[in-house]
DNA sequence: GTCTATAGGCTGATAGAC
DNA sequence: GTCTATCAGCCTATAGAC
């Protein structure tokens, strides 16, 4: 709780000023990368004046971090809870894609700046960012592993699935308004995909792709 | 065949200046970004003078559209190839995912171009590009629509099939030097994974996946 | 904490000599 | 075709008034 006193002179709660920088920003950065965004443009579009981002974050780098650990603290923390989670492997999993799946949906940012960063070979990595998507790619890897360690998914190697299912998950959120743009320019007139039907299509094919059950005949 | 003449005065085969001005534009694009390579960086690479990229790319939009054609039409003929090819879908499907991961591995800027493009939301788009992706994409699609057909695969929709698998492997590929950075930073002494245990990874998991034979019990 | 004004660097582009 | 020289514009950063 924190006290509300009066503001007088040029003074308002900095906080805002941080969200409003925090705000514009993440969006910019998200959709230009970051050396396509430009302080003015995401000063402006915070209604917040350009200096303010040096006072408050010294300088672009410094507000760039900041928004890398605004996207993927919360992420990760969300993550770890279904680390703890019981339950069988496979249904484990589901949850795994469905909770991606979830974030994603409500912070198109997430998925696009993980790909920019991927992109970029870690470059402006920072340790608090390793530090979550360790968490993230531990969690897979965790579910994998108890799923072949009780024999109810193929000997696979917990990583490379790992890193096939976070591909694919990034790829379909991030890939929209591409989606949009190919198809359309291209008349296709297939329906356009939706999140939870990809969402059920990549639950099933990794359920069964690991599963450890042969497939029968044919 | 193109006649060899003495050149005198300032000049040297011209088409020389255009394949060093792509070679050196296509590394940096896909490392940086439109925005993060600079034409004074890619002109010192490619020792050739600054001014030439307005002369024969018409500028540095010119440059990056040259450079995603170089790109992706020799990937898209490749794929246009696979399109025509016989045998059971399994097989042609295993195939696709060869032949991608083939040509990500001989050329590191085809992942990372497409997922920079995807990123940007087909802002800086071709017809031409669009062409290519379109290849891409048809490519899968008629592959799982053919196994649907035939009744080896299950009812998938080949559009979020195609996601799925395409975003795996970029990825995979795009994302190297990122992984080996988390790695190391965590401490994980994880084997680092090698393209071809991952291929073969993807390639067993999404044949599972699609498979119609119903798992057996358990 | 906020704002204005400005510094200084780098970027992409081009005119004009050879 | 190539190169040098130069441009205007935008970029990030900051000093200093309030």
């Amino acid at each position: 709780m924190k006290a509300i006193r009066k503001r007088t002179r040029g003074t308002r709660d900095p906080e805002l000023t941080r969200q409003a920088l925090i705000g514009a920003a993440t969006v910019r950065f998200a959709e230009r990368g970051y050396d396509g965004a430009s302080l003015d443009d995401i000063a402006r579009a915070a209604r917040v004046n350009k200096a303010m981002i040096s006072y408050h974050f010294g300088g672009k780098l410094g507000l760039y971090r900041a928004i890398l650990e605004a996207t993927f603290a919360p992420a990760a923390e969300r993550m770890a809870e279904l680390r703890e989670a019981p339950g069988p492997a496979a249904e484990r999993l589901r949850d795994y894609v469905a909770t991606f799946a979830l974030l994603a949906a409500g912070r198109p940012e997430f998925p696009a700046m993980l790909l920019r960063e991927v992109l970029s070979g870690g470059r402006r990595l920072d340790d608090r960012f390793v530090r979550h998507i360790t968490v993230i790619f531990r969690t897979v890897q965790d579910i994998v592993e108890q799923g072949v360690r009780e024999g109810a998914f193929r000997r696979v190697d917990p990583l490379l699935t790992h890193l096939s299912v976070v591909g694919a998950l990034c790829f379909f959120f991030a890939s929209g308004p591409m989606r949009e743009r190919v198809l359309r320019q291209a008349r296709i007139p297939a329906p356009r995909p939706d999140a939870e039907t990809f969402v059920r299509n990549l639950q099933d094919i990794i359920a069964r792709g690991l599963s450890a059950a042969p497939a029968q005949g044919s």
